[in-house]
DNA sequence: CGCCATCTTGAGGTCTATCAATTTCAGTGG
DNA sequence: CCACTGAAATTGATAGACCTCAAGATGGCG
C-alpha cells in the first residue's frame, strides 16, 4: 500500500524497513539496540490471499505475527456454521499475542484482504523479554491495548442496538485509520461487518441503510465516508479513549 | 474464606502468604528470589465491601490488584443507566493489568461480595520487568489468559441463545472454582448475571428457570449445582480449551 | 413479625433473525 | 462495447427472541 517507510534507515539490507519496529516506535521511542534485536527475531515477509488462514484454531500458537500491509481478523467458528469476528487487525499492528498463553489456539488468524506478515517464534517473547525489559514491556502495553477494543466489542455487542453498534464500529475504524479523514477503507463485506458486531449479514444491510437515508454515511464497495462524524459520534456516545495507543495519534 | 494458604513457608512475618505469588505458582514454579521480588512490591491486605470500588474509571490506573479473598469485577457503566460487566475475578487472580496501558482507565472494578486485595504501584510491573524476565513473562501469559476470557465472553454474547449464554457461563464458573465439584458458588444475583452477559435480569430469571424445570441445574441463594453437567455441555458446545491456566487444575 | 431486596410470572411490544426474491455491481470473455 | 456471471447488497414478509412494564411471590434479616 504505502512505500517502504524511512523509519529505520538502512538496518537492514534484507527487509525494507522492520514493521514491528514501526509499531513499537508508536507506543515509545526505541533505541538502535532495540530495534537491532526486534528486527533480528523478525522472520522473512510472506505474503497471504484473502480468506487465507495465518494461523489455524486447534493447534498449539507456534508464533504471533507483524501485518506489514492489508487487513486481517482473529475469528471463530462455530458448530453450527455461525461465525464470530473476536478483533481485526490493520496494517502496523501485531497479532496473535493473546493465543500464546494457551495450550491451543482458539481462533483462526485469517487474512481479509491480500496481507504481507512477517512471523516470529513463540520463543522470540522470551528472548526478548531476557535481553530488553523495556521490549517486553512494550509487548505487554499492546496486548493491553488490544484487550481494550475487545472489552469495547463486549459492551457493543452486549448493551447497544444495531444502529449505535455500526456507528460505533465505523467511528473505531476511522480512528484507528486517520482521524483526520472522512473517507476510510473498509475492504470487509457486510457478512463480515456482522460476524464482528453480532448480527445477521441482512441487518447490517438494512441498518446501513438507514445512517445512509440519514444522511450520516456514504457507502461504496471497499470505502466508507463518515458525512456527519457528531451525530454518528452523539449516537452511539463515542469516547475514543480506549483506543490508547492503538490509533495512528491524532 | 480459606484458611492462610501454607505456599511460602514464613517469607515474611507480616502477610499470612502472599497472593501473587500463589498466583504465579499456577503457572510455573517459581524460585525464592521471584517470590521475594513479587512479595516486596506486593502493598498491604485491603478490605472492600460489596458494590465498594477498588478503582474508577475515567482516571489514570495507578494500580493493579491481586485478590486474596472474595470476588470482584470489571464493569462499565453507559450514559444510558446499563451496565457491562467485562470480567469477573475469583480469588487468586491478578485484576485491573488490561487498564495499566490506557491513559485513563475505562471500567470500575468493584468488590462484588466482601474482599481483601493487595494493590501493586504501575511502577512495580515496570519494576518487575526490569528484574526478572521470567516474571514479566508471566505476567503476560495473565493478561493472555484473560484476554482468552473475554474472546470467550464475546462469543458468548454475539452469536449464542440465552439459554446458551447461561448454560456456558455457569460452566465457566464451575471449571475456574473446581472442575471436581457440581456444586459452585455464585454470589451475584440475576440482575448482574445478567449485565455479564448482554440479558436483562428478567431474562435471565426465565431463562434459569428453564433450565431448572429440564432438571440440569438447581439453584440456591448464593450457590448453584449444575446436576447435569453433560447436558449443559453439549447445549452450549463447551470447550475449556479457553480456560489454559486460569482454572484451579483438573 | 415486617421490611426490603430479589426473584418470579404475565402480557404486550420492539428488535433482530430467517427465508426468499430481486437488484446492483465488478469482473470476465466474447 | 456489450452480454454474461457470481458475489454482494437490497428489500419484503414472517417468525422468534428478548425487553419492558407491572404485579405478585419469596426469602433473608433485623
Amino acid at each position: 500500500m504505502s512505500p517502504p517507510a524511512e523509519t529505520s534507515p538502512g538496518v537492514e539490507g534484507a527487509s525494507p524497513g522492520s514493521c514491528i519496529v514501526d509499531q513499537f516506535q508508536r507506543l515509545a521511542t526505541l533505541d538502535e539496540d532495540e530495534c537491532a534485536l526486534l528486527a533480528a527475531l523478525e522472520g522473512e515477509i510472506q505474503a497471504f490471499e484473502p480468506d487465507q488462514v495465518l494461523q489455524a484454531a486447534g493447534h498449539e500458537a507456534s508464533h504471533f505475527f507483524s501485518l506489514q500491509s492489508g487487513w486481517a481478523c482473529a475469528i471463530r467458528l462455530l458448530p453450527d456454521g455461525q461465525r464470530q469476528v473476536l478483533d481485526i487487525f490493520l496494517p502496523n499492528q501485531i497479532m496473535g499475542l493473546h493465543e500464546l498463553g494457551l495450550p491451543t489456539a482458539q481462533s483462526d488468524l485469517v487474512a481479509i484482504t491480500e496481507v504481507q506478515a512477517c512471523a516470529f517464534a513463540r520463543d522470540a517473547l522470551e528472548e526478548v523479554c531476557r535481553r530488553s525489559p523495556r521490549l517486553s514491556e512494550l509487548f505487554f502495553l499492546s496486548l493491553a491495548g488490544e484487550q481494550a477494543t475487545l472489552s469495547e466489542r463486549i459492551i457493543n455487542i452486549g448493551r447497544r442496538p444495531a444502529s449505535q453498534r455500526l456507528a460505533h464500529f465505523l467511528l473505531e475504524m476511522q480512528m484507528r485509520q486517520d482521524p483526520s479523514r472522512s473517507t476510510i477503507d473498509l475492504p470487509m463485506n457486510q457478512s463480515l461487518i456482522g460476524d464482528a458486531l453480532g448480527l445477521s449479514a441482512v441487518h447490517v444491510s438494512r441498518t446501513l441503510g438507514e445512517l445512509r437515508d440519514r444522511g450520516w454515511i456514504e457507502t461504496n464497495s471497499k470505502r466508507m465516508t463518515l458525512l456527519d462524524r457528531d451525530a454518528l459520534i452523539e449516537l452511539c456516545d463515542f469516547d475514543p479513549g480506549y483506543l490508547g495507543t492503538r490509533n495512528r495519534q491524532a
